[in-house]
DNA sequence: TTGTACGCGTTATCAT
DNA sequence: ATGATAACGCGTACAA
């Protein structure tokens, strides 16, 4: 039923091999058989079936993403923009969803050993020595966002000066003490975004003479409700934070409910930070950091773009600016 | 590099048609035989190429879901319960991003054409008449969410008793200014989810015997930004409506700004309600209606699945209960 | 039950 | 510049 190359070719009067020539502008095509090949295509509404195309170059036009919670705002936006430019190019993307590290592997491996795609992206995941000698080893072209592997590029925003936005931001409001609701319980310090945020954070209380309190730093997961839980414990330590700087929107906003179920106020009692400008945190008025997200996405699909076309020579690192946006949830502290 | 079906066939000492056979398990093949082909294929790490099964099976594996605003809660929230369920059974799951009519006709000609997928699945999106035409034409196994065809296999929610729920929630607290946040300016009445809920609001507006005023309905284009003028609106008129319901809670967020902007507050000064059950809005106090996205996702993958087997028996219509949610934005009438 | 051989629709190599 | 034709890796009638 569907038209195949060689009505095409019958069509157009020419062999299979020049309508395959013509249609993919390769050269040693005379223009008038060219023209007249792309105009019988496109009366045939014909177009390459992607698959026997596949099988015949090898090549996938398929990339993979790579990433964690797949349902999330973040993650989703970034996806979002790195589909956008490749499916421009004409490239199919799949999400793959990457919860444990067994997952992991599992997944890696049925994509390379089939060669399933022709790059991948790594969303925030960390990749262990094994998966990445397997990688290179499979000559993949990889780019990754968040993360950084030192071999493949990366793209990051400015995690640690953000940091030191948000803190001294707090800071010149004379706030002393304060708390930092941060990513996952285990995330080794000074090692990624979180890491390079708390390095931040912990610079400026340096250079503020203000006295390092662990306890003041609780993880929340990320989300929601991890936000929420981190707060109340933050509240519940003596002599507790006036102001709260957390690693992602999420769990300010969760924060945020914390508080204002115990009755204080945001900011006249405390305030709060947050991170990533999430869609909802200029409708809850909340000071955060803000990721250009969007451009992230752009950026490492251009930069596997060109790793796709045999470019070497392209940026190992690529960190984006991010901005503090103060808005309403930061104050002065009581008193 | 990688190994093919034919390195397995050598090692197991049998015909690539065995191991074809004994793979996919199919009938036809002595237990013993199986295992051995089995084995070996562990043991090499075989998997069969997508590409050359596809091109030799004619099935692609692969399946298309269309929707627009892509980076959208809700359409990340449906999408990502369907790729789970979907990849889980092997399948490719590609998201298409459709703004336009345009864009639609675009993406189906491409799609259709070339087989490059097997079903597909369009949440919200209304499929005009020609377009109709061509999937049935084309036989290609379609389900659809929150949109309905009267052909193909359509999942919703109960949006006519949310509405109703909603609104009579809003009643029984005394309000009788009711004001709407719709959806999109030229979304045609009685038809589809903004529709139903229409209905709903009118049904509980009419049995309260409260005269409709039409300016009381504004729509906000589904977004945050959307909801807050959509309030804005509202709050202009003589005569201003003491609760609103909102068809998206990133309507009712916005609105929830303008509110708050305003000096007003929620709900002394006026209730809302919205419409969805976000993520957030638990974190905001918000009453909203709670619409099962992850059911309605799993629930139409399976229906694809089988059609996609085959099966002919499937409903053409299931609908999904919704719950109203009541928290803290609604309340009773001022004074 | 198992194997042979052809076909799927392209790409790419090598003549012409 | 153009045209045969051999892969590409697998599925599957058909034969054995």
């Amino acid at each position: 039923m569907p038209v195949t190359i060689e009505d095409v070719a019958k069509a157009a009067g020419v062999s299979i091999a020049t309508v395959s020539r013509a249609l993919r502008g390769l050269p040693n095509v005379v223009p008038s058989t060219r023209d007249r090949v792309l105009k019988v295509a496109e009366e045939l509404d014909y177009s390459a079936d992607p698959h026997a195309s596949r099988l015949a170059s090898g090549r996938t036009m398929t990339v993979g993403l790579i990433m964690p919670l797949t349902g999330q705002w973040f993650y989703n936006k970034v996806a979002t923009a790195i589909e956008a430019v490749l499916m421009e190019e004409g490239y199919d993307v799949l999400r793959y969803s990457v919860e444990s590290v067994e997952q992991e592997s599992q997944v890696f491996r049925k994509l390379i050993r089939r060669k399933r795609v022709d790059g991948l992206v790594f969303i925030t995941i960390a990749i262990d020595p094994e998966s990445l000698a397997r990688l290179t080893n499979a000559q993949l072209p990889v780019v990754t966002i968040e993360t950084e592997t030192g071999i493949f590029p990366a793209v990051t925003c400015s995690n640690y000066d953000a940091a030191r936005a948000a803190t001294q931001h707090l800071c010149n409001l004379g706030h002393r003490e304060i708390g930092l609701i941060s990513g996952l319980p285990d995330d080794p310090l000074h090692f990624g975004p979180p890491g390079e945020r708390k390095r931040g954070y912990l610079d400026v209380l340096a250079r503020q003479g203000i006295p390092v309190r662990p306890e003041l730093d609780v993880p929340g997961n990320y989300s929601l409700a991890g936000g929420a839980e981190a707060m109340a414990t933050l509240l519940s330590v003596s002599d507790p934070p006036t102001a709260v700087f957390a690693f992602s929107d999420e769990m300010a906003t969760g924060a945020l409910k914390t508080i204002q179920d115990l009755g204080l106020r945001v900011p006249d009692d405390i305030s709060i930070v947050g991170f990533d400008d999430h869609d909802f945190a200029e409708y809850l008025h909340l000071t955060t950091v803000r990721q250009p997200l969007d451009l992230m996405g752009e950026t490492a699909a251009t930069l596997l773009l060109r790793l796709l076309h045999g470019e070497t020579d392209v940026p190992v690192r690529t960190e984006l600016d991010t901005k503090l946006i103060v808005r309403a949830t930061t104050g002065k502290p009581p008193r």
